[in-house]
RNA sequence: GGAGAGAUGGCAGAGUUCGGUUGAAUGCACCUGACUUGAAAUCAGGCGUGGGUUCACACCCACCGGGGGUUCGAAUCCCUCUCUCUCCGCCA
């Protein structure tokens, strides 16, 4: 959520600033007329209480000294018809403003590149070079499909639905080799604190980090056995649950910055995506995923956005993956994003780079939204923080990319230096 | 699953019986000043968060787990939800 003194002060600055780089249309007009009267409003209704407050102490203390209170109840009559009047209209008017600005994105930082969607996004490095293959490479899927166990995505089906897969034998054992290398990474060499969360959160949670009120069909939304239970939604990543830990809390300023990483499960309900990547592994409702997430002071989270991204590269580097490094558009950037690095792997068969990373600068917008704070030593007023998070790295879509850059011509593949320890020291899988 | 107790400021902890000048006693922690060569101790003062009006000074409003209700007035009474603790049962 951006400072709604954006939304007074400097409205049509702020109109202008979304609709050039987001494309996002501010209705300017109906918020300068819901500003008006909020502003009537609220000043109506607070001299109001302060009114009845001021009666009913009077009230109070002629009752202490045994005078009659019936005229006094007279004179406040009306006075509280009036004011739960102007309560309701003034609940209104919040409730409208409230639900227009939590639905506006977050500005990008000067730096962005201006543009409308992945085209314009802009290839910062490139690291690595495709492997040159001697024989028809083959798919994720393929590759799979040849070894003894190997990825059921007709099993996933019967056992859950479609984009639903389940993995056996040596596949699912590089897919948990992975994770398990990637967050020791970050834990031992990276600084990072482990973190075990919960994988169903509430609503506040999901409003903290911004995956509601707008985005709430991109969930899993889950219900107790009884109504009355609190309704739960599954996360769809752990971004949720590890920068949620800081809602409402001040942290002094000592204790920043902090830094989180979690392997946990994604889940996704893709509703807007019928039809893409159907084939494979590389969207699916759930997917594994080691989660950084960084809570910083504001100086330091661009600098910051550096450091998460090289940690994620850092992954990429060590299992030897050709990957691109890109910095996204104002267009292609997530709704509560600032500044966002993709990191794309080389997938021979599609002859492409495919997002594995993203990193994000979410400024103070999450912070806001969920009053994580921090104060400064001799401070009086604390301070939002800014917060980070990125891919450190997805799983499944690393999975894809060993398959698909370390198969060999007579259908095995071989297992990545760093990754041979967690196989028992096994060096190639066999078909 | 059954029975009971509880949720108050950074922490501890009064207030809730019998609603009234209580944004909330007291202690600890913290900050400033005095004393001191320095520190400790002591003394004096300060010390929650969010929001509104205002150039500012300042003033006002809301908040005692969340939501709703009763009332001129609610930390205090009623309803409801959540969470915590104790005992029994069950369970990975």
């Amino acid at each position: 959520m951006l400072d709604a003194k954006l939304f007074r002060s400097e409205l049509a600055e702020t109109a202008a600033r979304l609709a050039e780089t987001r494309g996002y249309q501010l209705d300017v007009a109906k918020l300068e007329q819901l500003e008006q009267r909020r502003k009537a409003l609220q000043v109506r209704t607070e001299s109001l209480q302060a009114e009845r407050n001021s009666s009913a102490k009077a009230i109070g203390k002629a009752k202490a000294q045994g005078e009659d209170i019936q005229p006094l109840l007279a004179a406040v009559d009306s006075l509280g018809q009036e004011l739960d009047q102007a309560k309701h209209e003034l609940n209104d008017i919040q409730n409208e403003l409230h639900e227009i600005i939590s639905g506006v994105p977050n500005l990008p930082a000067e730096e962005v590149p201006l543009g409308a969607d992945e085209e314009d996004n802009q290839e910062i490095s490139r690291w690595g070079t495709p492997h040159a293959f001697d024989f028809a490479a083959k798919d994720h899927v393929d590759v799979a499909a040849q070894l003894a166990h190997g990825m059921d995505f007709e099993k996933g089906a019967k056992l859950a639905g479609a984009r639903f897969v389940v993995l056996q034998g040596a596949i699912a054992q590089l897919h948990r080799a992975l994770a398990q290398f990637m967050l020791n990474l970050h834990v031992n060499e990276h600084g990072y604190t482990e973190a075990y969360v919960p994988y169903l959160v509430n609503h506040d949670t999901l409003y903290g980090t911004g995956q509601l009120p707008k985005f709430g069909e991109d969930l899993f939304h889950v219900q107790g056995a009884t109504e009355k239970q609190v309704p739960l939604s599954l996360i769809p990543t752990a971004e949720v649950p590890l920068t949620n830990l800081w809602r409402d809390e001040i942290a002094d300023e000592e204790q920043l910055p902090l830094q989180y990483a979690a392997h946990t499960p994604c889940f996704r309900s893709e509703a807007g995506s019928h039809g893409r990547d159907t084939r494979g592994l590389i969207r699916q409702h759930q997917f594994d995923k080691v989660e950084l997430v960084w809570l910083v002071k504001p100086e330091e989270s661009m600098a910051t956005l550096e450091r998460l991204t090289e940690h994620a590269e850092r992954v990429l580097q060590l299992l030897e993956l050709p990957y691109r490094k890109v910095l996204l558009c104002t267009g292609d950037m997530g709704f509560g994003a600032c500044k966002t690095y993709d990191l794309e792997v080389w997938l021979p068969t599609q002859e492409t780079y495919r997002e594995i990373s993203s990193c994000s600068n979410m400024g103070d917008f999450q912070a806001r939204r969920m009053q994580a704070r921090f104060r400064r030593k001799g401070a009086k007023k604390p301070e939002l923080m800014h917060t980070l998070n990125g891919s450190g790295l997805a799983v499944g879509r690393a999975l894809v990319a060993i398959l698909e850059n370390y198969q060999q011509a007579d259908g095995s593949v071989k297992i990545p230096t760093v990754l041979q320890p967690y196989m028992g020291g096994k060096t190639v899988i066999q078909p």
